[in-house]
RNA sequence: GGAGGGGUGGCCGAGCGGUCAAUGGCAGCAGACUGUAAAUCUGCCGACUUCACGUCUACGAAGGUUCGAAUCCUUCCCCCUCCA
């Protein structure tokens, strides 16, 4: 393997972070002899982020640990017109109000992964709707315009797969990657930033970022690209049964998020270390050597180290410990989803479908019904065989029923 | 503006007057096997009803023809291709 000097290339190449770079060497020298500022934009439309932004969030993490400085963009600007790449449906506006909290919220996140202040390594967030707001047409098509060419913007990736399929191409979209090139030039002018991380899918972007820096800033600016993470299986990272894999407590419990990670294929283990924790390459390489069914081990680390990092590591340990009361013991966890009921709901007996859906267990009665007739049911460990079954206030253990769908989601009744 | 093609369940994609809640694939859920893994096999997979081949809602939208329409007709909306 390639040694490079710096040590933020060095630690991005070595833990998987590293797809492409406009100039690697040259990224590589910089960095090893000054502070870079670098930055990763991010869509501002809903309150909270999910796993899919963990890997640029992890990005600008190693780069404030190897001593740069790292710029979230917040896409407050382009959020307000909606990015249209969502293929048919438009996006709904948001307006300026949610987009604010939005990124107010969104910020809680990347307090847990970034420090950020005033200091010269301190990570800022920005919001690129303080220059795009501003924009006024024509003089924007004349100073930023005219350094772009449609000959080289249809040879753009994202563009001509747009066109080979014949899927709709608007020009809004099409305007996207001046954008992003301008926020880049902005960027540099007012924070020095050269550098723009970002996933595969943004490279064409990033490159007319570095080109306008050149040609209206005499800017010499860097690109650089992860890969884009799929499981072993080949889907895309970050759904579970449960829908999108959150990073608000809020949205989705420590102990979700935890057993998001206890469940990783085996051969996404090491990758996943490397690229979703801060442990030591050493380290690592110990936990990826165990075969069989030693490897679980190395997904409790996995689980325990990404869910410290986000949650703190008080939260990581409890949701540890009830999965291993829960699954290594088959008892009850305290972390484990809880749904209050009051006594009198009960009365006569509650029909277990249901208490079921009430759990969050089944979407609607009838999944639930569904679910027990497939034989996935359980209650305080029973297989419920009986669809009819009447639940009374009296089948709880110590105020508690134990639901389970399948054998991993598990959720408590507790009767109030 | 002209000519042609098309809009079907989370996605892709059949169906082209009845037996269509709609073939198939993917995704998802559950069961078996396991290691809270993968692969494989099996079942489920619109909603609602204390579940019966019952009710409701669905095949871009609104009307119409018919005993009966996703399937035929009319109008409208949207998308694609070619021409201007």
């Amino acid at each position: 393997m390639t040694t490079f000097r710096s040590d933020l290339i060095q630690t991005l190449t070595a833990r998987g972070f590293m797809h492409q770079c406009t100039d690697l060497e040259g990224l590589d020298a910089k960095a090893a002899k000054e502070t870079v500022t670098g930055y990763i934009g991010f869509d501002a439309t809903a309150d909270s982020l999910h796993v899919g932004s963990l890997l640029p969030i992890m990005m600008l993490r190693w780069m404030q640990k190897t001593g740069h400085r790292p710029i979230a963009l917040m896409g407050g600007g382009t959020t307000k017109i909606g990015d249209p790449s969502g293929k048919e449906e438009s996006r709904q506006l948001l307006d300026d109000a949610t987009i604010n909290s939005n990124i107010a919220s969104i910020q809680s996140i990347f307090d847990k992964f970034l420090t950020f202040g005033t200091g010269a390594k301190d990570a800022v967030i920005v919001n690129n709707a303080d220059w795009l707001d501003g924009l006024q047409y024509i003089p924007f098509l004349r100073d930023i315009g005219r350094h772009f060419t449609i000959n080289r913007m249809l040879t753009m990736e994202s563009v001509k797969v747009r066109l080979e399929r014949e899927q709709p191409l608007t020009f809004l979209e099409f305007n996207y990657m001046i954008l992003q090139g301008y926020d880049f030039v902005e960027l540099f002018k007012r924070h020095k930033c050269t550098l723009q991380l970002g996933g595969s899918d943004q490279w064409g972007n990033i490159v007319q970022g570095v080109d306008l820096g050149r040609r209206i800033a005499e800017a010499e600016l860097f690109g650089f690209t992860s890969p884009l993470i799929t499981t072993a299986s080949g889907a895309k990272m970050g759904k579970t049964a449960a829908g999108a894999v959150w990073l608000k407590a809020e949205r989705l419990a420590p102990y979700g998020y935890y057993q998001f990670w206890r469940n990783t294929e085996d051969a996404d283990v090491g990758r996943f270390l490397k690229l979703f924790t801060d442990l030591p390459l050493d380290e690592i390489a110990k936990l990826e050597a165990l075969a069989g069914a030693e490897i679980n081990d190395a997904k409790k680390v996995l689980a325990l180290e990404a869910t410290t990092l986000l949650h703190g590591r008080a939260a990581a340990e409890e949701a540890a410990e009830t999965a291993r009361r829960t699954f290594e013991q088959g008892g009850i966890g305290d972390d484990l989803p809880t749904v209050e009921v009051p006594a009198n709901e009960f009365g006569a007996g509650m029909a277990i479908w249901a208490l079921l859906a009430r759990a969050g267990l089944a979407a609607s009665n009838s999944e639930a019904r569904r679910l027990i007739k497939g034989g996935g049911a359980k209650m305080n460990d029973q297989k419920i065989d009986d669809e009819g079954l009447l639940v009374t206030a009296a089948t709880a253990v110590d105020g508690v029923i134990k639901l389970s769908a399948g054998k991993k989601r598990i959720a408590l009744v507790r009767i109030v």
